[in-house]
DNA sequence: TTGTAAGCGTTATCAT
DNA sequence: ATGATAACGCTTACAA
């Protein structure tokens, strides 16, 4: 109490050794930076935050001094005073799946730029994860905005995040009542069946993706929609037992073939697969079947994944880092006062005819 | 000023407004509950923390009012109060490859355990980036701890880093004066090699990893050492040209044996790749060439990728997520008080024979 | 068991 | 252009 009227020289000292002895807090504070600049904290956080209104000598002075105290602002203090923490949180399923390992890395391009940070939630494929996320933490006062990695969020999640009210996007998946990037997934599912369809194919597999998990996705539903809407205008039949389970990994796809395989009776003379993985493992399985593609079977994918060229997959492309760049430069916009700049676009597909696809062999 | 002597309900509401007013700041916070639920900020600090010394009446209490009214904490004033963020930093060269996005899965599950969150580091390949991170921004005081993927550090980023004086570790590679875990990289690769030898092979070729890169990785070098002394230790001769540049990538790994199979005159009976993509790439190709895997050449990688087994390669394994996850919990360990917890640890690897490796045709 | 109040390191509003 | 100083929301001695 009587510290406040001790010289700064001393006060300083004496808050030095009180952190010491606490055991936290290591690092130099705005405060040993204004005493050694012989200014205010003010004028060190004006300064050092090239805000106006600080004399380019001063300005020096400080910048010189702070760099060489090794000054950096804490993230908390600075964050408990504005009510911005600078770093925008990404919500995902899993991280090193493709789409989701690319999308980060877009996110990130964003932010780099912008000079924010990324905190990653990622659920890990376990819908108990969640609750974590949207009660146990306190993940809400610690984001500026949430940007959404293909999953559909409950009713309640939804509440929860209108409460707090950040600004919030979801990329790769229709989610009702926010705003969302992504391809349009019945327009690609339909393309690529319908290449199947116009190369004469009338004997169409499906590999379709899991709806039944707790991430409730809305993605593989409408793509499982495309294909039968496709085969249906084509006057084309389904069987139940060639739309086969996957989950959008290559071991799914490998199991899927399976099973298509060893079904009794006429094997179809294409399958379409719901993304890449499934497709490249569709083909791996066959060719250990010894089943020729795209001579016995043509096959086709949905993403464009990295290895999709080297494999001479066709395919339809979609660019899942730029949708979460351009997702993330929208709630970034959105932070920086540009109400609105958040809103639903969707994403550019392309069919990509490679070697996997063919016309169904007439023997 | 005059506001502390009015009643507790109305200062709320003056509080609310005011923030209101300057926009920031949603959410009720540690008073709104307090105020509620009839007690102290304290008691409501102890209680939501599950900290002793509350009655089981009053924590009840206090968490139903929580709960209520949504509160969770601000991690900003936690944080400055407490000198810690609850989050643990993880920086990676890349996030999209292999390696690092199977470590980021393994690092976030040790996490999730112990409730801390993750903010990650993106390099994006660009040596540019580092800047941000040692200097510009306030990483430093954003995170309790430092896992880094895969990467060198400079000696200046090391100094930096013992300044600020957080429990760091590294996963994937030596680093001079640093903890690291991950696997002997000069074993694993000598075990490919030798591999190869043992099958009875002379002719072998290298695709190694870049070293060129600002990225300054150590893992490349110590793998095309190993190459080395196996062959010389073999009796075996190895020349420059057979010795391809890549950099652990797919596309590196196709065009690696492009300029291999064009060299003039005898062409290696195997090849020893530095990582499975290159290897992946290397077969993608010669299938295209023509070149018969494991009839005409022999491939072997190193990490056993998610898509090895698929595609029968033969490689040495390693498991990024569990040496990350393990790194983690060193990391945690240190911070809960465990001094000494944070170590160098070597992780395990293993020769997985599969089909892409055989004896040499002998013609 | 509970409350009081002093920090924690910034930012931002006023003055000057 | 610069300086005091009151928040910001929480934690934690210390008192009661």
């Amino acid at each position: 109490m009587a510290r406040r009227f001790i010289s700064r020289r001393v006060t300083i000292v004496a808050r030095t050794s009180e952190r010491s002895l606490r055991g936290g807090h290591s690092g130099v504070s705005i405060e040993d930076v204004a005493a050694a600049a012989g200014v205010s904290t003010a004028t060190v956080s004006r300064a050092v935050r090239g805000l106006p209104n600080v004399s380019s000598a001063t300005r020096e002075k400080i910048l010189a001094v702070a760099t060489d105290l090794g000054y950096v602002a804490s993230s908390s203090a600075s964050g408990l005073a504005t009510g911005r923490t600078k770093t925008i949180g990404v919500l995902a399923p899993f991280v090193s799946r493709w789409f989701f390992s690319k999308a980060i890395e877009g996110a990130d391009r964003e932010l780099h730029l912008r000079n924010y940070n990324m905190t990653l939630f990622n659920l890990g494929g376990h819908g108990s994860n969640r609750v974590r996320l949207f009660s146990k933490t306190m993940v809400y006062k610690q984001i500026d905005a949430l940007l959404v990695l293909c999953m559909a969020l409950t009713h309640e999640e939804l509440e929860h995040l209108q409460k707090i009210d950040i600004p919030l996007i979801v990329v790769g998946g229709y989610v009702e009542e926010c705003s969302y990037i992504g391809i349009d997934d019945y327009a690609a599912g339909s393309l690529a069946v319908q290449h199947l369809v116009d190369l004469g194919h009338r004997d169409i597999a499906l590999v379709h993706g899991d709806n039944q998990t707790d991430l409730n996705f809305d993605v593989p539903r409408v793509r499982i929609l495309a294909f039968h809407d496709v085969m249906e205008r084509a006057g084309l039949p389904t069987r139940p037992e060639w739309e086969q389970w996957g989950d959008f990994t290559l071991l799914s796809g490998q199991e899927a073939f399976r099973r298509l395989w060893s079904l009794p009776g006429k094997k179809p003379t294409a399958i379409f697969c719901a993304s890449d993985e499934m497709a490249m493992g569709v083909i791996f399985e066959a060719a250990k079947a010894g089943v020729r593609v795209p001579q016995d079977v043509s096959v086709i994918g949905i993403d464009d994944h990295d290895f999709a060229e080297a494999m001479g997959l066709t395919t339809v492309s979609q660019h899942p880092d730029d949708q979460a760049e351009l997702a993330t430069r929208m709630l970034l916009d959105e932070l920086d006062g540009q109400a609105g700049a958040v809103r639903s676009l969707a994403a550019p597909h392309e069919l990509i005819v490679r070697g996997t696809t063919a016309p169904p062999c007439t023997p």
